[in-house]
This record gives structure tokens, sequence and C-alpha cells, in this order.
DNA sequence: GTCTTTTAAATAACCGATTGTGCAAATTAG
DNA sequence: CTAATTTGCACAATCGGTTATTTAAAAGAC
């Protein structure tokens, strides 16, 4: 019970018009002029093209041509919106320009991203996007040389690869801000992993704006180190049992911030009522929980588009960037999750 | 500045130690013993393979064997957590057997998954794995006669190709099973798309749950007509306008309950108190939502890893089903969306 | 009418692996 | 010591396209 009828190939298109393989293939890649093949030919190949349903044989081409027009894409977690909203955006752009992705979910393991990208290696890839688990890039570098790349969101700055981020300095500055602004001098922050570029620049950005309010910064109140549910849940478990809770707590993700709002709510503390807090990622039900959560908002799309873009640039040759990345502005969603703490 | 510095092939292999490349070939793929290649050239063999870090071009490798360890996957819309649950699991299973992923958003259109699919049938992959947007399945059965084909989530009974769905009649009759016991007779029911099987199941679910309780449907309840967040916002605020407005929705997904969220709290109706909901799709976020919401669960994660299993069994010959699809049962997560309407 | 140029297409090499077949050299048999 | 067998590996075809080079016929030049 074979399946494969196998589909119409150039050599099938061959015998029946008795053409060569090669006019065949010209015509129908139009270079036919070039090789004066003649007016009537041409239309008696594409016309049998045409009724034959005849599409290249993409693996036989890519052989030929050492060029798949696929992309791979690494990222930690297909089942987050942060990275799903990102490939979305990418696979429609990438495939309107012919390429194909190739998916893998690298689960958050620096050992499965190398194997992933070891794997893809010899698939003849054209170009490849990643959105990095570990704090340390080589192995992007080593693909770097034999392979166009792109990184979303966690970036090298000291390494010469391109990437697309946000302005997380920015995004986290002013969300510290506005929180001080409402009173608040005792902000817990719940962090990623430490050591990637979009953590670091959000402390960055959280001290700075301490700093210019002249608010004494409580290390204590920096807490977490990975992005996930069970970090926001133990760290605001823990944050809450200090001798002065914070008053508000920022939270570095979506995932972190779900699972404060676990911990907020086994503690019977009220957002923003007994704690105010602010997260960063947005979420299409950011509107709808208990209290409507005020986020940092990315743009996750815009990433993934500019992300395809960078990367047929370099595949193509075009492009002529002075700079390796670009940071997106955040844009900040004031929801009600954040109370007026004047005493 | 080319970039491609190409990597180690077996013709480089061939040249610096002088086998030809069939000895080196079949040494690497565990028939030198077969081919009575001598246990000292294996050897050699197998260090030098080693020590130049050879992999076979997948490309070329493809192209003699007909086969690519590629699987296409067909997703109405990646960014959507139900879909890319499933799409992690998928991945995860197929890529322990040495498959990878071509990921193709159709975003909700026929024609997008049609053309999709040609695309893709050109690529020598090895099976495809859709979940179907239209109500036609036509193509697909095209399709499974050429090439190994699982369907998740939407099904077609009459079809004869291999799929994985939940049990959305008993998920859809226990729901509203629940709710009628909860004292609730006037039931608006808020549905996806009519003539797909899984939409299709749940409103025969809730018919016969109405039925086994001896009330009358009202034929007025039962509204929408598609899978999104502005199906549930119109229906949620026509249902209210009613006469007698329902004094329970049943939300048909994820989506259209975010609009009948958005609707009701527009409208100022108060869950449960007002008005009871249920939902059917689980999401991260429901515990934490203004009022928890009862949902059926669909077990995502199970239906992935079921149609990877399915797939790699019609692609190596293995498995012999005799049922064509898979129903998996649905959960039933009481929260607290739901009132007593015992008057 | 012969030589050159143009036209129109075919031949064959190639991409990098896999595999059926062939063929020396070494070994064993008789 | 010759014939048969076994050992160990190479040759060449193949997958399905693309492309540099050739070739044969037709057209034009002188």
């Amino acid at each position: 019970m074979t399946k494969k009828q196998s589909p119409v190939t150039l050599k099938d298109l061959s015998k029946e018009l008795g053409f060569s393989t090669s006019t065949i293939s010209r015509v129908l890649n139009g270079k036919g002029d070039d090789y004066r093949i003649s007016k009537d030919t041409q239309d008696i190949i594409k016309k049998a093209a045409q009724d034959n349903n005849f599409t290249p044989n993409q693996t036989a081409r890519g052989l030929r041509l050492q060029k798949s027009f696929t992309i791979g894409l690494v990222i930690p977690d297909i089942s987050n919106p942060f990275f799903s909203s990102i490939a979305r955006a990418l696979e429609n752009e990438c495939r309107k320009s012919g390429y194909s992705i190739i998916l893998c979910d690298s689960e958050d393991q620096t050992k499965l991203e190398i194997d992933t990208i070891n794997i893809l290696k010899n698939r003849n890839l054209d170009g490849i996007i990643v959105c990095p688990v570990g704090i340390q890039g080589k192995h992007l570098i080593d693909i770097s040389e034999t392979l166009p790349i792109v990184i979303i969101d966690r970036y090298f700055p000291n390494l010469k690869l391109k990437y697309v981020s946000s302005n997380n300095y920015q995004g986290a500055f002013d969300a510290t801000i506005y929180l001080s602004e409402k009173g608040h001098e005792n902000i817990g922050c719940i962090q990623g992993i430490v050591g990637t570029s979009p953590n670091d620049e959000r402390i960055r950005g959280y001290r700075d704006a301490l700093i210019k309010k002249n608010i004494k910064i409580d290390e204590s109140n920096i807490v977490g180190g990975n992005y996930d549910i069970q970090t926001g849940y133990i760290e605001t478990k823990l944050l809450l049992a200090k001798k002065n809770p914070p008053t508000a707590i920022f939270a570095f993700s979506n995932t972190i911030s779900l699972g404060a709002l676990k911990a907020l709510k086994e503690e019977k503390k009220r957002i923003p009522e007994d704690v105010s807090i602010i997260s960063f990622d947005d979420h299409p039900y950011s509107d709808f929980l208990e209290t409507p959560i005020s986020s940092i908002t990315q743009q996750n799309e815009l990433m993934g588009k500019i992300a395809a873009k960078l990367l047929l640039d370099q595949i193509n040759g075009t492009g002529n960037y002075e700079q390796d990345g670009i940071l997106l502005p955040t844009n900040f969603t004031k929801r009600k999750s954040v109370n007026n703490n004047i005493k």
C-alpha cells in the first residue's frame, strides 16, 4: 500500500513534450528569452506545466542551488504567548517572501538550543532566528560564521550579531517612575534570568528610576531569577513575609506576574488596595483579571516582522545597517493595579 | 563577503581518507559489516567523521531517499494558546523521533490553508498535520492520497482521515447538565463555526442535555458562528438585550468567552450573580479572572502527542488502527462563574 | 555557392548523498 | 599449483532539478 504517487517531474514533462529538461527548466524559470527559446516552445512548455500542475521539487532544487528557502526558528516555548505572537508575525512575513519556517522549541534549555541548532545546520537552511535561552552566545557566533542569523529578545551587546528587542531599560524606567509618583517607595522587583540583556536592562531602568526619585534602593527587594510562574509565586510569598513588605511589585514577565497573582490571592492581598502590581508583557486576558493589570507592553508582532526583514536582508545581501540591533519602544498600558500610596 | 564556508561532505572525507564515498556512507550508516568493510577501515572512517564533525547533508539525503524527516504543521493561529500548546507537544514528540516541523499559519482562511499545503507538497514532506479551517475537507482527501496526514480538532466523520480530537459532545453535555442542575433553564449558547465537527458535537451535547432535563430548547438562545472575540462580544450583547435574557452563557471557545467577558463587563453584569458563564477551553489565566471561569478543558498536549504518533505510525507503516479517529475525554474545571439559580 | 553568424535546443556536469553491481586481490579448496 | 571462493572496496547510476558548454540547423553575408 505505497501512497506516494510521485508528482510530475521535469523528466516527465520532457518525455511528454519532447524538449529537454534544461529547456523546460529555463522556460519555467523565466530564462527562456536569455537562452533564445522560441516563443512557441515557451508557450507549449508553460501550458503543459500548468496543465500537469508541475512544481519543482524543492529538495532537488535546494541541493543544486544550495538554498532551501527555509528558515529555522528556535524559541524557548511556543506556548508562551509572547513567543507565539512573535512566531506568528515571523511566519507570515517569511511566507510572503517565499520562505518556510522550521519550528524548534528549545524548552528553555541551552543544551537543547545547541542540539537543535546543530540539527538545523545540515538542513541547508538559509538563515536562522533565535530567541536565545542562556546568557552565553558563543555557539551563536559560531553559527553566524556560516549562516545568517538574527536574535530576538535576548541579545548580546558585545557579540556582533543582528538583533531586535524592546527598549527594556526605558520600559522599566517608566514603570518604576510611575510607581514612585504614585507614592510607592518600597517596590519589590521580581526579575527574570540574571545576566540576560533584557533582564539586566530592566534592572538598570528600575534602579535609575529610583535613583532619580531619590529613593534608597533596598537590595532585598530585588529578587527572582527565572521567567516562570513558580518564581513569581515563591518570590511574592517571600516578599510579603518581609518585615517591611513592599507596597508594590514589579513583575518582569507575564509568567512571573501570573505566579505573583496566585501568591497574592492566597495571602488574601487585594490589588491594588494592599499591594500594587505592574507587569512586563501584556496579555489578552489582562483586561479581565480580577484587577486589570497595568503592563508594559512589547510590540511582539513588530519584533517578529523586523527580525524577518533583518534576516532576509542578510540572506539577500540587501540592507546595510550601521547598527547591529534595533530596540523597539515599549508602551505602558495603564489599568487598575496600581494604587495611590500617598500618606 | 560570502559566508557559507561549506561543511564537510562525503567527498571531502573520501579525499582525505582515500576511501570511496560509498564505503564511507555505508560505514556511517551502520552497513559496514553487511558490505564486508574491514574493522580497521570502519574505525578509521568513524574517527575521521567524528574529528571532522561530519553530518550528512539532509537535502542530498532527502533527495536520494525520497524522505525529508520533516513534517508539515498547518494551524489556524499559532498565537492562540489552544493551538500553540498542541504545537509544542507535537514538536517535542516529533523531534524525539528525528523529525522537524515546518510551521504554517493558515490565518483561519481556507484559501491560505490550501495554498500553504500546496507549497508544502513539493518539499518532500514525510507527512502533514492539519488543524483544518473550513467545513470542507476535500483538499485534505486529495493530499491524503499522496501523503500521510492527521487531522487535529476539526475532523470530518465521513472522510476517511485519521484524526484526534476531544469528546466535544460529552464535554458540552456535562457542562449543560451542570448548568441545568444549578437551576438554569435559559442558557445562551454562543457557538463557533457551524458545520465543523467540534462545534456541531457541542451543540448536540447542549441539546441532548436540555432534552434530558426536560427543558424546552429556545432556538433563539443558540447564536454565534465564529470562534473569535468579536463573536463572543456581539452575541453576548444581543443575548443580554433579549426580553428574557439567559441566566447563563455557554461560550464555545476561549476567544468567545473573552468577548463575552468584555460585553458582560460593559453591561455591568456581575458573574455569577447576574449571569453565569461556562467556557470551552481552559487557559492559564482562568484562575485569576475577576471571577474564575468554570471551563471544559481539553487535553491539548495529549492531542499533540497522539497526533504525532498517529502520523509517525502512518509514515513508518506501523500501527494498525481499526478506528479512523481518537476522541479524548474533556475535563470539567469547576471555578466560580456559575451561580445557583434556584427560585 | 561557400562561409559566417544567429537561432534553437540538446548534452552533460553538478549539487551530496545512497546503493546495486562489479572487480581485483587474498584466501581457501581440491 | 590451479580453480573456486571470500574479502574489501570502488564504480557508476540515481534522486530531480539547474546551468555551462556544445551542436545542428537555419539565416544571412559576400
